[in-house]
DNA sequence: CACAAGATTTGGATCGATCAAATACCCCGA
DNA sequence: TCGGGGTATTTGATCGATCCAAATCTTGTG
C-alpha cells in the first residue's frame, strides 16, 4: 500500500527541503525551532527512518560492528564468548549499532575474513575475542587504522589499542583468601599447561594469594589439558600426595567438575574438599560447583563504550585507547569455597565485596 | 595510499564502460569472451570487489539475514542456539551472506525489533529459533511477505513457510530401541511439562518404541522442570517405586545429569542405570552422559538452503516453503544406553544409523 | 535606511552501484 | 545495397541519503 518514505516525501509533506530534515535529525540546533518541530512532527507521522544503505553509501559509516566467530567454538569456552556475543548484540543495539558476523578458523584466516569483508562491507569497527600471545589480529588491524577493541587483554604486546578484560588473577586470587581465612593452608591449584596467558593469569592470583599467607605452593600446583579427564587426572596425583590439599581451585569449570567427581568418588564424605571452578558455566550451576563468573554483559557493554570514544569521540573526551579490567564475582554454591564451608576451625571469612549466592546472572 | 576501486576505475582500467564490468560479475554471459576475459583481468588486478551498501541502495537486496537473540539465553538451550548460530554463520558465509544479530526478549519485542530493523536496513531474510505454541512471530513475517525460515517446527499451527527442524522422537525412539533390544524392559522417561512442543516430541518417540514393544509406561514417565534439580526429583521418585527402572531417557542433558547424579550416589556401582540425555551440551561430555546429539550446523546449512531457494529461486527448482526434518544421532559415552551397556542379556542391539561414539563434533 | 554579520534554508552535486533504453556492430538474405 | 534480427556495448537516469556552497532571511548598527 504505502510505499516507504524517503527523505524528499518527508520534505514534500513538511514543506522544507530534503537538507532540513536531514539537519532536522542530524543537527538539529541548526534549524529554527519552528521548523525543526515541525519537522519531526512530519517525520513522526510518516514514519520516516533514514536508510541505511544510502547513508552508508554517503558518509562510508554502517552503523556496524564485525565479530568472527570461530567455527566449531569449543564447548566451555564457547559459553563464554557467546554469553559475550549476546551481551555484545544488546550493547550495539542500545547505541543503534548492529553485529554483523563472520565465521574464521583461526588469526589468518580471521584476518582474510577482515579483509575480504572491508572490501564489500563499510564496517565501522571490529570486536575481537580470544587474543592471545603472538596475536598477530591487532597488529594488522592497527596498521590499517581500522577502530577495534579487544575483549581479552593483548597478550606479549603492549599493543595501544582499547581492550576489556576480566582480571582473573584477582579472582582467583579472592577464592584463595576466602578459602585461608576460613583456615584452609593446603590449597592446591588446578590450571592450563604454561604460557596461555588467561591460565597463567588465573594461577598467579591463587600464587600471590598464597605467598603473601606465607605459605608453600610446592606440589600443589598442577598442569593439565583443560576438561574432566584432566581434572581427575590431577586429583588423582593430590590424592597420591602424603597431605593432600583441603581446596583444590582450578582455572575452569571442567576441570574442577573433574576434580569434584573424581574426589567425591574417592574421599569419605564426611570432610568434603571445595572445589572452585572458573567461569560459571552450566555445568557448575547443574553439579553445585562454587565457580568464579565473569561479567560478561558488562564486559560487552564497556568494549561498546570503548568502541563508541573511538568512532564518536566527545570534545570532552580524549580519545585514546582506554582499558578496562573487570573483576569477576564469586558464586558460591553447595560444594562452596569461602565463608560456606569450613575445614575445621569456623572462623568466617570476612564476606568479599563482589560475592553472590546461587544461580549467576 | 591507494583508493578504493570502483566500479568506474575499473571500467576505465579495462577500457570498457561501467555498465560492462558490473555485467561481468552479474551476467556475464551477456560479454563477448575476449571482452569478458579482459574486464576480469581488470577485476583482479585492480582487486575490485563492488560495494554492498552501493548495490543495496539501488537492488534493496543486502546479502545480510537477520537473526534474533534472546538477550539472556538460558544455559543449555543457549547452547544449542548458540551453535546453530556458529554454524550459520558458517553456511550463510559460504553462499555469501552475513548474519545480522539483534538482541529482542520474547515474541512482541522481535517483532518490534523487525519492525525497527526493516525500517532503515535491506535485509533479506530473517531466520527464526525456538519456535512454540502460540508463535506470533510466523504470522507477522507471513503477512509481510518477508521471506524467512525457522529452526523449530511450527507448533500448533500449521504455518506454510519453509523450516528445518530437528526430529526428537525419532532420537527419543531409537534410543529407547535400543535399549529394548539390549534386554532393557522398565525403561522411565523423565521430561518436561507438558506442552513444550520439543519436549512432547520427545516423550512420544519413547513413548512410541514402548507401546510398539508393548510395554506399559505408567508411573514410568515424570514430568520436571527443566534442570539437575528436576533429574534429581525424578529419580528419587522413580528409586520408591516397587520396581524401579533399569534405564532412563531423558528429554535433557540437564534433566540427565541429575537423574544420573541421585541414582549413582544411591544404587550400588554394580548394576549401572543407563542414563541418556538430549542435545549433547558439554555438561554430558564431561560427565561422560551419553546423549542424543543435534546435527547443529547441518540444519543451519540446510536453513540456509531453504533460505537460497526463496532468495534465489532456480528455474528448475520450486520456490515452495519446504520442510527439513533432520534426525538426532546418539553419541555413546561411558554410562552408555544401546549396545554398549546391557543389563542381563547381552543380545547386542543391532546397530544404529547414525550413531557415533565419544565426543560429538 | 542601507549594509554587514549571523542565522536559516535551499539547490545541485555526489557516494557507487544497477536499471532501462539507446546505440554500435555483424552476418545474411532480398 | 538496404534492411532485419541478433549480439555486444554504452549512455543517462536512478536508488536515498549527505556534503558543499550559495541563496535568503533576520537583526543590529551607524
Amino acid at each position: 500500500m504505502s510505499e516507504r518514505p524517503t527523505l524528499a516525501s518527508v520534505a514534500a509533506y513538511a514543506r522544507v527541503s530534503r537538507q532540513t530534515v536531514s539537519n532536522a535529525l542530524n543537527a538539529p540546533h541548526l534549524l529554527h525551532p519552528d521548523t525543526l518541530s515541525r519537522v519531526q512532527q512530519a517525520i513522526e507521522r510518516t514514519h520516516y527512518r533514514p536508510l541505511r544503505a544510502a547513508r552508508s553509501l554517503r558518509t562510508s559509516r554502517s552503523q556496524l560492528v564485525g565479530v568472527g566467530l570461530q567455527p566449531a567454538g569449543d564447548g566451555v569456552n564457547g559459553y563464554v564468548l557467546d554469553r559475550f556475543l549476546h551481551g555484545l548484540t544488546e550493547a550495539a543495539g542500545g547505541a543503534g549499532y548492529h553485529v554483523l558476523l563472520f565465521s574464521a578458523a583461526g588469526d589468518s584466516k580471521e584476518i582474510e575474513a577482515y579483509d575480504d569483508i572491508l572490501a564489500t562491507q563499510n564496517l565501522d569497527a571490529f570486536v575481537l575475542t580470544s587474543t592471545h600471545y603472538g596475536d598477530r589480529r591487532t597488529a594488522w588491524l592497527a596498521e590499517r587504522g581500522l577502530p577495534f577493541v579487544s575483549f581479552g587483554r593483548p597478550w606479549g604486546t603492549a599493543a595501544p589499542h582499547s581492550w576489556v578484560d576480566v582480571d582473573g588473577a584477582a579472582g582467583t586470587r579472592e577464592v584463595t583468601t576466602n578459602l585461608l581465612a576460613a583456615g584452609h593452608r593446603r590449597i592446591a591449584f588446578v590450571g592450563w599447561p604454561d604460557g596461555s596467558g588467561v591460565g597463567d593469569d588465573r594461577r598467579d592470583g591463587w600464587e600471590s594469594a598464597m605467598t603473601t599467607a606465607g605459605l608453600p605452593t610446592a606440589g600443589l600446583r598442577l598442569q593439565r589439558e583443560d576438561g574432566a579427564a584432566g581434572g581427575r587426572s590431577a586429583a588423582e596425583e593430590l590424592l597420591r600426595a602424603a597431605e593432600p590439599p583441603t581446596a583444590v581451585v582450578c582455572a575452569s569449570d571442567s576441570l574442577a567438575l573433574g576434580v569434584f567427581d573424581l574426589l567425591e568418588r574417592t574421599r569419605r564424605p564426611a570432610d568434603p574438599v571445595p572445589v572452585v571452578g572458573f567461569d560459571d558455566t552450566p555445568v557448575a550451576d547443574a553439579l553445585g560447583l562454587t565457580s568464579l563468573a565473569q561479567p560478561l554483559s558488562e564486559a560487552a557493554s564497556e568494549c561498546m563504550r570503548l568502541l563508541l570514544d573511538l568512532l564518536e569521540p566527545q570534545p570532552d573526551t580524549a580519545a585514546q585507547p582506554a582499558h578496562v579490567l573487570l573483576a569477576p564475582h564469586l558464586v558460591v554454591r553447595a560444594t562452596g569455597a569461602g565463608p560456606v564451608t569450613t575445614p575445621a576451625d569456623p572462623a568466617t571469612g570476612k564476606g568479599s565485596t563482589s560475592m553472590t549466592k546461587g544461580t549467576a546472572q
